[in-house]
DNA sequence: CAAATTGGTGGAATCGATTCCATGAAATCG
DNA sequence: CGATTTCATGGAATCGATTCCACCAATTTG
């Protein structure tokens, strides 16, 4: 069964290996006898062309790569769903790749990538180590930023807009007379995790609240740390009101030690999440939130890379973000001390 | 940059081809010289060997494909993302596809990666159209099934005993009291969907329990299904008093469903979810569930296709499910009438 | 010391599909 | 009706890395 090859065909169909190639490739100049032919021997022999034989010759495989920092993170499940559609519906194969929030094991899969000569790549990109993607970006193979992005690499991008929803966040927490808000940080070695966070110091001081250092704890975009940063945040003597994490899994992390810790979210603590995780609408309190579209920014993501592609230059899109308030946030309780 | 192939390497390293592709493929006959040579114009150049072209000679990849059905679901991120991790201490790349609880897409994908000529396939297979599958396992390409099979079809394969963590949570119901409980069933084109809806009504027989056809909803494991179950199930005049569901996702729109209608969880009414899913610890009440290890999975199947590439075949593997009791079930409410 | 082994190397064939180029037949035109 | 264009086709080169085979030099063995 396996083995099969074009040459095959051409022979069972009497032709030469260049009209099956081209039948099959739906080239015009083909008579309809042939194409008959062709096509009925490729059914009979379960004849499957080889990519690889192929895009050697034809440099196009038709084939993109997606490489995102966490498959277990819904955001990106989300966002890689809403891709891997958009690239189906025009014409396009989506490899998806797990970099596993780690430099490494993104480099690694960017040389995988890179050798399996895909048409064009969609990078999440980690922070630390650029030389790769320094590498991918002057290769002149199309690729774009999706999510993050890298000072000083110049590739079109989708991102969101990492300050608009925090500001609302922060306002809204202010509103309800908290003064002390603690944050839970990403990275500082990605650049949602620096804006985002950026984006709280200039909201918190607009808002007149307090600024001291203990607020904030940094993370790495994993429950684990969302965990220990809450925790973290939440033993101190003089402890914040309200808490503020900037990424999904960190939310709920910061979510299970409230519960460990026998803090009412919503009555003593005000926690805003970050994501609109399907999760996080059904818990009780609801979360309050900060949302950003993952499947826009999934889709935008192919469509900029569908452009790079047929050689336009595209601009950078910024999406949306904002507060959906919802039911773990109120008041602060004042004269109680918990 | 681009373009660099193992000729300009050989010629600037002043060996030939040959040479330079041993020295690349740590073949052992090479000299020290010439090793040192070819690295540093490997280094200079840039050089990124073409994997199509290596592949098509050699018919060895170094990538697996791992197709599941549907990314959104946590279960099968952590499975893919468990997988991959293995697959990677292996020497082997994973190139994930999601085929999004279609038929059409898994064949699609089925395509894709044969054509990609990936040295093996790790599989949840779609019920439907097996035609594709069928190809598959006669083509000799190794393969494996996960989570899920088909009958007929003859492949190695790891999966969940879908039988005794069922029968633990309709005991437990029976324990408490439950005479009617609702059943929120994947669909019947799965392996899984089928013999969990099996363990349900073996189990609902040997408790004594009431086995209405009317107690039965089908779903196709996605969130929508489960709520529309759920709704249906609850809106029953005759209305159970406890929901089991069988997946992660159809658990999630019950859930929300039960919020609707404003049925407290854990008191009005006893729910048991499937799969461990990390939301499903922090909500409130924290869900009673029915476990299977997700990791588990998704290593032993790369572990047993592993076994099949190397040309050995390994028996079926089935892990353990199990009873989580947490919260989300209770005492029937006797006399009480929501 | 001749013969046999070992080790490194280069030339050339190879993997399978695509595509350039040349060719011959049919169709169109002046 | 001869000349030109169109069209389908086959032969052969090609993509880039691997690998078989032959070769030569250096070493080891009888």
């Amino acid at each position: 069964m396996r083995g099969v090859t074009i040459r095959d065909v051409a022979a069972r169909a009497g032709v030469s290996p260049a009209t099956a190639s081209r039948v099959l490739s739906g080239n015009p100049a083909t008579s309809a006898l042939s194409r008959e032919r062709v096509e009925q021997a490729v059914a009979e022999l379960g004849f499957r062309p080889n990519a690889q034989a192929r895009s050697l010759r034809s440099t196009r495989t038709s084939t993109i790569g997606l490489l995102i920092s966490d498959v277990r993170n819904p955001f990106f499940a989300d966002l890689a769903h809403a891709a891997e559609q958009q690239a189906l519906e025009l014409g396009l194969i989506t490899l998806l790749a797990n970099a596993n929030e780690s430099v490494e094991q993104q480099n690694r899969y960017l040389d995988v990538l890179l050798a399996q000569r895909v048409d064009g790549l969609i990078l999440v990109p980690q922070g630390g180590d650029n030389a790769n993607v320094e590498m991918l970006a002057s290769s002149g193979l199309p690729a774009v930023f999706v999510d993050r992005v890298i000072d000083g690499i110049d590739l079109p991008s989708v991102t969101a807009d990492n300050s608009s929803g925090m500001g609302e966040a922060v306002q809204h927490l202010a509103e309800l007379a908290h003064r002390r808000i603690g944050y839970i940080s990403g990275p500082r070695s990605a650049s949602t995790g620096r804006e985002r966070f950026a984006a709280f110091q200039a909201a918190t001081l607009a808002c007149g609240l307090e600024q001291d250092p203990e607020l904030v704890v940094f993370g790495d975009f994993q429950a684990g740390s969302g965990a220990a940063g809450a925790r973290q945040l939440l033993e101190l003597s003089n402890a914040p009101t309200a808490l503020i994490a900037a990424d999904g899994l960190m939310t709920m992390g910061a979510v299970r030690i409230c519960q460990e810790l026998g803090i009412r979210i919503g009555e003593d603590l005000s926690l805003v999440g970050y994501d609109d995780i399907d999760a996080f609408a059904i818990m009780r309190p609801a979360l309050t939130l900060i949302a950003q579209d993952a499947d826009e920014m999934g889709r935008t993501a192919v469509r900029l890379l569908h452009q790079v592609i047929a050689g336009e230059e595209p601009e950078p899109v910024v999406l949306p973000t904002r507060l959906m308030v919802r039911k773990s946030t109120g008041p602060v309780k004042t004269g109680v001390n918990r």
